[in-house]
DNA sequence: GAGTGGTCTAGACCACTGC
DNA sequence: CAGTGGTCTAGACCACTCG
């Protein structure tokens, strides 16, 4: 008999996916251990090696950083390993600088069109919008227009931003319980138009990089939209192909 | 059973290395099995677990494809899901658009101070430099200027150019035997000059993406430098962060 | 020394492919 | 059916961290 296995998820898929349950309903916070694997093969009737397979995967997607003797982690954008981890700007000349976060606006708006599919939301619905720049070495770099659901960002002004020292992501993590997983950028070019060109210090109608970014949270939930445009004067976008 | 290694590397790195060798040296090609995990366990006196998780990295490394029941096979661009493999070029609407390349010109070259650097040849080594147009559905969209190490692309010309049908690191790895691992990309926002703008149809001083990209093979050797300047009129670059 | 993740082994069984 | 990769187990030992 040709039979047709509908759902066929072994063992160890769903022990990561019982953990990811607990990553999700906030059970293990950023930065704290999660129960060691000899732990949880008791807690799920497992092998320890079957809990290993599944935590191999979650450290291969960034979810979870294992450390040798001491135990298995959140990952956390609080950690400096991971403080730019979505950020690939490099300068041309020089090691590796250390950016800084200028914010500049902050206000609370509606949910246009746009704004309502990307983030999945419904239209009108409440977002918090933040405008910042970048700057690498004192020079501006990157300046960002960011669009947030409402609902997660309750209480954000421009105050709380200017209070932060560390990235945004960070703030987003221990400000709002928000754990930035994964995103996608859309990259095109475009002409400076007179205010950004101002702000980046640049000619009017100069080539920009515009980057769009989606980032999403547990559950492939997107809640952060933001659009980047770069000045490339200086600087590069660096892309490894594996 | 296996003895303690000389080196501090894991003994499952130690067999990755030596099946490394292989394909490196081609004792297996590009599309070939690579012998079973059985046979390499015993080949290499360890056991079966071992050579497993040594060729579970070479699998997330896209070295190396497996194919339950079948066996492992050496990784190849020459197959469908890894045609366009470093091409991140995607329309604003509609699905995947299979691109076509049109190649312009083919000469021999010295290298340069730039392009040896880049592809670690002597100053003045022989060099191939190709132009050629991406076009994605009848449009321009990619225009490619294409360094590659002479030493390894001897015979290449627009002839050879033009009865190729496949993507072009097919057309390397058949007719030279080089197999592109892994590439680097830096891209800048850049205005387009008159040569470029007309070949991409678009007006001269328009913001194009220039994506300038290093490709290595075995051994990180780098054997190709590109220069592609992408119209974003009707498409952009996606990028995935994880 | 106790506890953690990291490596390695041996063996059983499952799922898929092709003859 | 034999042969392949895929899963799961149980146990041993190593490497590292911390008290």
């Amino acid at each position: 008999m040709a039979q047709v296995s509908p759902t066929f998820s072994p063992l160890y898929r769903q022990i990561k996916n019982l953990i990811l349950q607990g990553l999700a309903s906030g059970e293990w916070r950023p930065g704290e251990a999660i129960p060691s694997e000899a732990e949880l093969a008791i807690r799920f009737n497992v092998s320890q090696g079957t809990v290993r397979k599944a935590i191999d995967e979650m450290a291969a997607e960034n979810l979870v950083v294992r450390k040798q003797g001491k135990g298995t982690y959140v990952a956390s954008h609080n950690d400096p390993r991971a403080f730019f981890r979505f950020l690939r700007v490099v300068p041309d000349v020089g090691g590796v600088a250390v950016p800084q976060s200028v914010p500049l606006e902050c206000w609370r708006a509606k949910a246009g069109q746009e704004a309502a599919r990307i983030l999945d939301i419904p239209l009108g619905a409440p977002i918090n919008i933040v405008r910042r720049l970048l700057k690498f070495d004192g020079k501006p770099v990157v300046l960002d227009e960011i669009y947030l659901s409402g609902d997660v960002f309750q209480g954000l002004t421009l105050e709380v931003l200017q209070g932060n020292q560390d990235s945004l992501y960070t703030l987003f993590e221990t400000h709002f319980g928000v754990r930035m997983i994964r995103a996608e950028e859309r990259i095109r070019a475009v002409a400076a138009d007179r205010a950004s060109a101002e702000q980046l210090q640049v000619d009017e109608g100069s080539p920009l990089l515009s980057v769009e970014r989606v980032t999403y949270t547990y559950g492939d939930k997107p809640v952060e939209w933001r659009r980047g445009l770069y000045s490339t004067a200086g600087h590069f976008y660096l892309n490894e192909l594996n």
